[in-house]
DNA sequence: GTAGAAGTTAACGTCGGTGTCAGATTCAAG
DNA sequence: CTTGAATCTGACACCGACGTTAACTTCTAC
């Protein structure tokens, strides 16, 4: 498939998608005139690399931790080095502290929507 | 307090600390030369502020948030408004999505992890 | 009063994924 | 062929919290 299909399949931009390819992050064939060809799989591709990218890892990274991934079809294709391993532990405890963050901040946003909900809202206190 | 203990009790910059008054975050009293002078609640009040950056809320939104949150001594101290009730369940809803996909995503770089601590760890396969 | 630490304002730089525009080329359909 | 949609490369812009530097002023302790 080409890249306009690709995107909108994914709603990742043409530009995203170019972009990955230049990180290394996805490869792509080539039509005779140069236009970029992906196969299926790239569709999942694309979208892990999406949530990786939402996870706060850095392109090189992605590009790193790729190959290790178990793919949609088969086995892992590749193992992990050492440097990798450590690298990608400190991502986890990094997701992991910021999870609790974010768990932290909505609980203070619910709360704050609750006091105006009360006091604004359908209880509708009369005093 | 000076803004170079306020620093180092709260661990953030004294730049993001003139950042925070500029942006309407953190309100400071100043001495007679210039200086300024926060009282002992700027320590609390530092630390929600990054925490609500940390959830990836601008400025603007924290600016608006903040006199709605209770503060550790006292009561809201304001209700938020409609409008802004609106935009913070907005964002709760995001943090909510962020969340999953930050689970997601520490799921498949345990996955990868494991799967490299089997072939290279302490089970130490022989074959 | 004086040296050195600490504080002030102002301005510019950073990062990195993505938007966007320009100009040229290719593809698909009539 | 020709025409219009799609794609190509390359370059510049952006966001936004914060780092960093420069040139000056104020505080503090002796």
């Amino acid at each position: 498939m080409r890249i306009g299909e690709l995107a909108r399949r994914t709603g990742v931009s043409e530009r995203s998608l170019r972009y990955y390819e230049q990180q290394g992050l996805l490869a792509a064939g080539r039509t005779g005139g140069g236009h970029r060809d992906y196969p299926e799989r790239a569709v999942d591709r694309v979208i892990r690399i999406q949530e990786l990218f939402a996870a706060g890892l850095h392109s090189k990274t992605v590009a790193r931790l790729l190959p290790c991934m178990r793919d949609s079809d088969g086995g892992p294709s590749a193992i992990a080095s050492p440097r990798l391993v450590a690298d990608l532990t400190a991502e986890r405890d990094r997701i992991d502290r910021m999870m609790a963050e974010l768990a932290n901040s909505r609980d203070v946003l619910d709360q704050v929507i609750t006091t105006a909900a009360e006091a604004t809202g359908p209880p509708t206190p009369r005093q």
